[in-house]
DNA sequence: ATTGGCACTCGGAACGCCCGAGTGCCAATT
DNA sequence: AATTGGCACTCGGGCGTTCCGAGTGCCAAT
């Protein structure tokens, strides 16, 4: 049904309509492209494509826009990633090396993310579950007050304060100290449950209430409960094509780029590290996207470590977008296995 | 020159104005309010009023607008602080008080304050500097490799890694982990540097340099450096207006709100607590915000830890947002000042 | 100082008009 | 069977015109 021509002129009218934002016509693909043919094939061609429903026309008497699946085509079969410039891989490279610790690695991938692909970027920071313990410390603040805080092997510190059911000493507590970290050490946190079951059993009686309530609570909040954490930048972006992208405003858009639970869903849903991921337009379920892109990949060396990516309107740079994503995703990658 | 009755035109345009936004004409001020004048003489008034400069007309023959200087004198002597209602308050307190640590006590304030005020919400992390050192913990990678880990009593985190010039054991870095926190603890973050400085001559000289490295590690990045960070949410309620009140796009302001520096220069110059400040249109000395107000506070016992508030149009209810803004505030300096 | 009257202004909505890009269809051509 | 030129048709959007009314400034009267 779609010869090759066919998908050609499919490809011509995508390729168009994202860079200059109109509708196309048969006569300006003729013109823009060197398909051989005259308009009036080209028209031919449109009406079969239209009939499949790769491409719509806004109104009678205008141009054609490509729909969902006439990008998804194009993105499964016509276009393919595009890599970055020498420039720009240094830039990158540069960039991201001066980091200092986790959070500005995450924040400056974000901000680099965004300024490489012009759209909002989003990244997650690693997932804690896809962790491992790199120390595990025990502050005393007071009697009955400690501070539990997690370091894991990618930089993630997390922290709790457990109230204790009575008083414990500092002795007492570098005992715990030890143990847990005997425990867990190096391993991954989602170990973490099985291993530290009989933890309790090991410490003098007295302490076991103490040693109970430290393990409760770093089990439930870190281990069973863990925090997803997700970063953003560039909405400006957003609002630079805003009257011509989205439909009414992009209220919707802000809103839903507001509740992490839905870019976890977008971003975070990775299991593989460098498979880049396409969602275009209807395909996200979610009603304040419609009429948006996500392109996502996973960062880390072979299992991901947590996901990364771009949101933007559906009319967008697809091969150079992919392109960027991959390549950040890689640089993250590496840095983090790095420090 | 401004009578009484004058200051009161200028209100009423305010207040109908934040409330239609519609210039608003003498005819509707006198029906809308009980002025006891007629018509005329509120044109009288008007055109008074826009002698001195506080309102203006958008084009001949429409109603009057505020202008900078008229919304200031309005916030300056024209309205109080609005309370909050009962139910405000105890949503509030519900709201923050489930918050299980900073993170979350930042994270929960700012989308808290964006919904009270529906503006876009600003809360900077309790900063640095004004912070005092709960725990200072040093936890060792490698033979030279040392986690630097620095607890405020705030509940912020703060982490480096230090690549050490020789070798370290396991005792010498529990030395030195006594020596600093001996040092330091309960003591504020301006005082460390002076108090640190000679804590090198205590230690063995084979140490020494070792110490030396971490030591300047911490005072550079966290002393002398501080990071200061900042946490936005409710970017979507720019969009909610953005047609009416903001020139052409929303994207200068999208644009300022992502550059830390401008945040932190509108909501971390605060020196004491509970002050609110307003800052309006132009006497933001940023580009982008040149038709937006900014009201904000200091948190905190008596000196303030850091800084947060709101950015909005300038048509904005500002007795209602000063009052949300100032009771977000206390509650969470009550808030870190318990935990 | 206040007020009613009055002429004037001007933005914006409503309307009609026309242009041109783009289409679908068809008969002719290869 | 595919391609092509020709042609009538559609319709959104730009443009000029008209019209309305809210709002103003000014002035004479109170």
């Amino acid at each position: 049904m779609l010869d090759d021509r066919k998908l050609e002129v499919l490809r011509a009218i995508v390729e168009d309509y994202v860079s200059t934002n109109e509708p196309v016509g048969s006569k300006s693909l003729v013109d823009r492209h060197q398909l051989g043919v005259s308009p009036a094939t080209i028209r031919n061609d449109m009406a079969a494509l239209e009939e499949e429903g790769y491409i719509a026309q806004p109104h009678t008497s205008a141009g054609r826009v490509p729909t969902d699946k006439g990008y998804r085509l194009f993105v499964d079969r016509l276009s393919s990633v595009k890599p970055l410039s020498g420039a720009e891989r240094r830039a990158i490279e540069s960039f991201l090396g001066g980091a200092i610790d986790l959070d500005d690695v995450v924040h400056r991938t974000v901000r680099l993310l965004a300024q490489l692909t012009h759209q909002v970027a989003v990244v997650q920071y690693p997932s804690l579950s896809r962790s491992s313990v790199r120390h595990l410390e025990l502050v005393r603040l007071s009697d009955t007050r400690v501070l539990v805080v997690l370091i894991t092997d990618t930089g993630r510190v997390e922290q709790r304060v457990v109230d204790l059911p009575s008083p414990l000493t500092e002795e007492a507590l570098s005992d715990l100290r030890g143990r847990f970290n005997a425990k867990v050490a190096g391993r991954h946190l989602s170990e973490a449950t099985s291993l530290l079951g009989d933890l309790p059993e090991g410490v003098v009686p007295e302490v076991r209430p103490n040693a109970i309530a430290i393990l409760s609570t770093v089990l439930e909040t870190l281990v069973d409960h863990p925090e997803e954490r997700v970063v953003l930048a560039g909405t400006a972006n957003l609002a630079r094509s805003a009257a011509l992208d989205f439909p009414g405003t992009i209220r919707p858009v802000l809103e839903a780029l507001e509740e992490q639970v839905v870019l976890l869903r977008l971003f975070g849903e990775v299991t593989d590290a460098q498979t880049i991921r396409v969602s275009i337009g209807g395909e996200i379920l979610h009603e304040g996207l419609q009429s948006t892109s996500v392109v996502s990949a996973g960062y880390g060396l072979q299992t991901a470590l947590g996901g990364l990516g771009v949101l933007g309107p559906m009319r967008m740079d697809y091969p150079g977008t992919m392109g960027a994503v991959r390549a950040v995703a890689r640089y993250v990658g590496q840095i983090l296995a790095e420090g």
